[in-house]
DNA sequence: AGCAAGACGCGTCATTAGAG
DNA sequence: CTCTAATGACGCGTCTTGCT
């Protein structure tokens, strides 16, 4: 439980703080003459984990309750200063160069330059959380190098080495033995093991492997090098349930020798000989093409949660900044009644 | 129940920004 | 200059909702 103090400071700036409760009162003052608290905005704070961004209840003087998510709050001088804090804001948002602004001049091409660049819901998101702490940022990927497990070098010598989808690491040694390293646990802990059946009636060319560890989502995808495949039983995708009774809950894959149609998000990785043959040739350039898809299918997906995350963001920065908004429209009308000639004396 | 409209997510292609 | 990640745009399928 996490508590959200927000107290707007006498130059108009609203400070945020974090405590161990669930509710906060917000209390605005106003400079020296301490006028009693105009606005009480009711703050709780429900804290979530990393990643996410906070989501946090609002309640506006009129009783009106809103959430807000991952608000992105900058110092906020007051109504008077107004003008100071719209360079900021322009500053960080439209990613203007700022060498070129202060010297007042962008020739033509420069400023065209700048008005097309394509936003970055990371970059901006990340440069609108730098100003304050505690907003969440979209996290930056990991490279391969760093999910790379210290227990593969470890290991017997494996023929080869496949990378799934989720980030694991297999490893096929000569005697047939599969080996699972999970790049998220420790050493050897994260190796699972797999058997590799030949019982009943195969298909030609085809080894039924079955994945004794359950992943998350049920589709595991194989990078196998050379001229195979490891791809999701089509008996088990199509009758799970079916084929959960018969194999113990164990999903099954099969490794085969590539078709002309390959299941989307199966990718054959090159082999290390050199490629010569129109055949070679044409199994490297659709061996590219597939893994650029595939790439890119990740890609996308990844674009469009960050997408939605900036939106979300942007939708909860218009909540904020139209509490602050009506707190400060209300600050200006009392100050203007305390600071009104009396006119009738 | 059947249908249409809208929302939503996904895959793919084309393009661009940015790193090396 | 090249390569890759990021993103907009488009088409498609699925689901939900409101209407008849």
């Amino acid at each position: 439980m996490t508590m959200e103090t927000v107290e707007s400071q006498h130059d108009g700036s609203i400070t945020a703080s974090l405590t161990e409760s669930k509710s906060a009162h917000v209390q605005t003052q106003t400079g020296q003459n301490s006028i009693p608290a105009l606005a009480q905005v009711s703050v709780a704070g429900s804290g979530t984990g990393r990643g996410s961004p906070a989501v946090t209840l609002v309640q506006l003087p009129s009783g009106q309750t809103i959430h807000v998510q991952g608000v992105i709050q900058t110092p906020q001088p007051s109504v008077i200063q107004s003008s100071q804090i719209h360079t900021v804001q322009v500053a960080a948002i439209a990613e203007t160069d700022e060498s070129a602004e202060s010297e007042g001049v962008i020739d033509s091409h420069k400023r065209r330059e700048i008005l097309s660049r394509r936003p970055s819901y990371r970059k901006i998101l990340n440069e609108l959380s730098s100003d304050v702490p505690g907003v969440p940022k979209i996290e930056e990927e990991r490279s391969e190098e760093e999910g790379t497990p210290p227990s593969i070098a470890t290991m017997a010598v494996p023929t080869s080495i496949y990378q799934t989808s989720t980030g694991q690491y297999i490893a096929i040694a000569q005697g047939g033995t599969i080996q699972i390293s999970n790049p998220g646990s420790d050493g050897v802990q994260g190796l699972q093991a797999l058997t590799m059946t030949n019982s009943g009636a195969p298909p030609p060319g085809a080894t039924i492997v079955q994945y004794a560890a359950q992943s998350a989502d049920g589709t595991q995808q194989f990078f196998v090098p050379g001229s195979q495949v490891v791809v999701p039983d089509e008996e088990t995708e199509l009758a799970p349930s079916h084929m959960a009774a018969a194999t113990g809950d164990m999903p099954t894959y099969q490794i085969r020798a590539p078709t002309a149609a390959l299941p989307q998000g199966v990718v054959m990785a090159a082999s290390p000989g050199s490629l010569h043959s129109p055949q070679q040739l044409a199994e490297e350039a659709t061996r590219k093409r597939e893994l650029r898809l595939m790439k890119n299918r990740e890609a996308a997906k990844e674009c469009r949660r960050r997408k939605k995350e900036y939106v979300k963001c942007l939708e909860s920065r218009v909540a904020v900044l139209e509490v602050q908004n009506k707190k400060l429209i209300e600050e200006l009308e009392t100050l203007k009644d305390i600071c009104s000639p009396k006119t009738d004396y």
